[in-house]
DNA sequence: TGTACATCAGTGAACGCGCGTTCACTGATGTAC
DNA sequence: TGTACATCAGTGAACGCGCGTTCACTGATGTAC
């Protein structure tokens, strides 16, 4: 309804609006994907729930492929975020005025639980980065480039941790292991089962820090 | 080629027929599957495969959703198959002679190692159980009475590793961890990371039983 | 062993559907003078 | 401020395609007497 950045400035106006149309787009076919998996995204279905029809997407993405590309890129893009903020920030801030035991491993447990939060907030993106992969789809450069940066930011929340043990391969037993977990039940193989799943979490984050 | 089974027992023929070309249809479906993923399985591309046509199919599968259960039904009953195999016999066989020492936790090793073992030897079938559910397919009761076979074949081989922790815990644990490493390495996140994963696997599964 | 009938496997034509994508076109929005 | 032109967003018709599924039918295989 309003308008939140400045509208006085033409020059980039449309420029705006095509990313507002792209984003509002990429919501929808998230949507799809939630509701009848990654096969099911249809560009000429986005379009109709968009209001338009369907070759008007066409102007917004190259192809179905480029949309799904766009898709992946942003789920990487987004746990990377999510990742990044959590691991960034736990190491000073959090709950302050505790003991120095305490403050031990507290980053890579902010970015554990931020991981889950982040999979448990957003299954479908979660899945499209670490479910099946879609058929003949090879990551492109630029998931690659932030895998690693993700790979970067767990090494670096597992440093200190253990002299006996490098960060890296500390750091890739976190991410086995905290997929193991997360990716279970974000597809939802816990289903009726009768344990609690936030204790078993948190006891695999323990498992890691001791 | 050959006939493997008596060819002189006329009753059941047909069935052993129908049995014969259900699998035939179902192996095919699995190549599909690795080749174009799970929504890329096609009734009439496999009829066609099978040097048939599309409707002789529906002698054999009452629909393509039909199709997908068995397949799903198959995948389980392949993996707790593999896992009762190994975890049964590990305990008393496989290298005998050796120190109780080593036997200690041999049958959840034996268990781990068939996981993984599976797991590579069809990816396909390994990701239909747990990788991206497929839409809104719900598990058929047939599937959830095998998970939860293999789920106590896993308990079973975790009892008496370690007094402090009941056996159910630790097997939740050993099938996060299981997956959370396999799982990865079967969707290709592993490619292009230099590290040992036998090495990691090994790792895991030692500290499991640890 | 031969005949009559029932069962089953597979064919080919046909259905309606939704898909991705192209193309020529209309109208609106922005730019230059 | 007004006019002339270029750019862009979106439409509607059309394409070829493969899908799941049905139906009436043919021919082979098995069963009963």
């Amino acid at each position: 309804m309003s308008e939140e950045t400045t509208p006085s400035t033409p020059p980039d106006r449309r420029a705006r609006l095509r990313e507002q149309t792209r984003r509002e787009a990429k919501d929808i076919a998230l949507e799809q994907l939630a509701r009848t998996g990654p096969a099911g995204i249809s560009v000429n279905a986005i379009a109709k729930a968009m209001g338009m029809t369907g070759p008007a997407l066409y102007r917004y993405f190259a192809s179905r492929d480029e949309l799904l590309t766009a898709l992946i890129a942003d789920a990487y893009t987004g746990l990377a975020a999510a990742l990044t903020r959590a691991a960034g920030g736990a190491s000073g801030g959090a709950t302050p005025g505790e003991g120095a035991q305490s403050v031990r491993g507290a980053r890579l447990r902010g970015l554990a639980h931020a991981w889950r939060g982040w999979a448990k907030e957003h299954p479908e993106r979660y899945l499209l980065i670490y479910g099946t992969p879609v058929p003949g789809y090879s990551a492109p450069e630029e998931t690659r480039t932030i895998a690693a940066g993700m790979m970067r930011t767990t090494v670096s929340a597992c440093e200190g941790l253990d002299p006996a043990e490098t960060a890296e391969h500390r750091a890739l037993r976190a991410w086995t292991r905290l997929h193991g977990l997360v990716g279970l039940e974000v597809a939802g193989h816990f289903d009726g089962m009768d344990f609690d799943v936030d204790q078993l979490f948190s006891d695999e984050v323990e498992s890691l820090i001791r």
